[in-house]
DNA sequence: GCTCCTAATTGAACGTTGTTCAATTAATCT
DNA sequence: AGATTAATTGAACAACGTTCAATTAGGAGC
């Protein structure tokens, strides 16, 4: 069983450690190393699901998008979902810098984080597809997520939990329950958008749904008197 | 192709309509009508949903769960996505009715929001499967969902736009677009708990979340100034 | 009570799915 | 050059959703 690879987040060739590891430059058959492959097979599904515009991506699909044959799939990767869960590591990673790039420190909190939730609800309708696979479940719930997703996870929340704090000081916990239900709160809105589960009137409200709900939010942090 | 059988909410028994269909009462083979059937149908695929905590049912599974064999199930339904439809549609009554049990006009509106926020939350959780195939998109996204469905959803918004009614009076946009969003806000924040992708420290906090949510977009309602 | 008719039900079959694995192939080491 | 090692294949498997000719059993007509 080739258990979950490593993370392979992006390509940052950080080689620090002594390279006295011979496979790394061994190029057996064909033309890609083991990490070239990994990479290869990431990539081709992340195309695919944009190009074909669904979720439903077969293995087939897979091997066929970047010229192997199914069998080779499983020699980097234990499952189907395996490779979608680096598939969400990456569409995760992505999202962040989406976010990241949405922070202007000289506005004020509140728009930060209203323009923040705005950049979600774009991304989720940009990359609906990947946005969807991000929250389908593929892991038999009694096994966590791995480290790596979950580290990914915390930074994003980081993000959020930040510009609260810039709007007021409160304890660890507050600001935790605080910045997942605001965070919750805008995710909800994206999941729906995206599904066409709003039934809202012809014009497209979502992001005015979200500049509410986030502008409401905010506008009453901290919460008084529970 | 069996097009998607009528709604089949519940064995209302309104046969108002002069019974000249011979059918209605005509047992062909075996021991069920078509009508039972259908319920037997969908209530045994409830039922696999509740028992092997999963959404992952077979045809064979249904099948086999009420005594048919798989072809059978395609005489009175276009395929599994159909059936799931009609799952949804009772699993959404079934939402419903337990928000509505949830309002007591003697409280606040506020309360009352609250409550009904929790309430989506404990569904969610207590129903966790079933709430999760309700969100797991089935239909080609070109066609749109079946009027009994749509007719469900609108109703459930309704009794939520009521509350924000009680609370002040505003135009019909505004109110539309406040229920979605508080709405959204809430099943966001369900959706991701029973998915365990809120990675909240040890102690579950939804319900506070929930409870955060609600209060404060309530105390800013209507939104000033956008 | 017998026969026809009709529709419910079956079960075998088809194509596709994820996954496995013995066999094959080619690159490296001695 | 030959041995070693690992990447790659392709055939195979079980399980899936779905279809459909064949079969069956009930009700209607005589």
């Amino acid at each position: 069983m080739a258990t979950c690879s490593p993370p392979v987040v992006v390509s940052h060739s950080d080689n620090i450690e002594s390279a006295d590891n011979k496979e790394d430059r061994v190029a057996r058959r064909s033309d890609h190393t083991k990490e070239e492959l990994i990479d290869l097979v990431i990539d081709g599904t992340m195309l695919l699901i944009e190009e074909k515009q669904t979720v439903k991506i077969t293995a087939r699909d897979i091997a066929k998008q970047i010229g192997y044959t199914p069998g080779t799939l499983y020699t980097h990767f234990a499952n189907l979902d395996d490779i979608f869960l680096h598939v969400n590591a990456r569409s995760l990673l992505q999202l962040r810098e989406r976010l990241e790039s949405n922070i202007d420190n000289s506005d004020s909190p509140q728009q930060v984080l209203v323009n923040m939730g705005l950049a979600y609800l774009d991304f989720a309708r940009e990359h609906k597809y990947r946005f969807q696979a991000m929250f389908t479940p593929r892991l038999p719930e009694s096994v966590d997520p791995p480290e790596y997703l979950q580290n990914e996870i915390d930074q994003l929340f980081g993000l959020l939990s930040e510009q609260l704090k810039r709007l007021e000081e409160v304890d660890e916990s507050q600001l935790e329950l605080g910045t997942r239900a605001l965070w919750s709160g805008v995710h909800g809105v994206a999941s729906l958008a995206i599904a066409d589960q709003l039934f809202t009137p012809r014009p497209r409200l979502e992001r005015n749904m979200v500049e509410t709900l986030v502008r409401q939010f905010v506008d009453g942090w901290p919460p008084q008197g529970l």
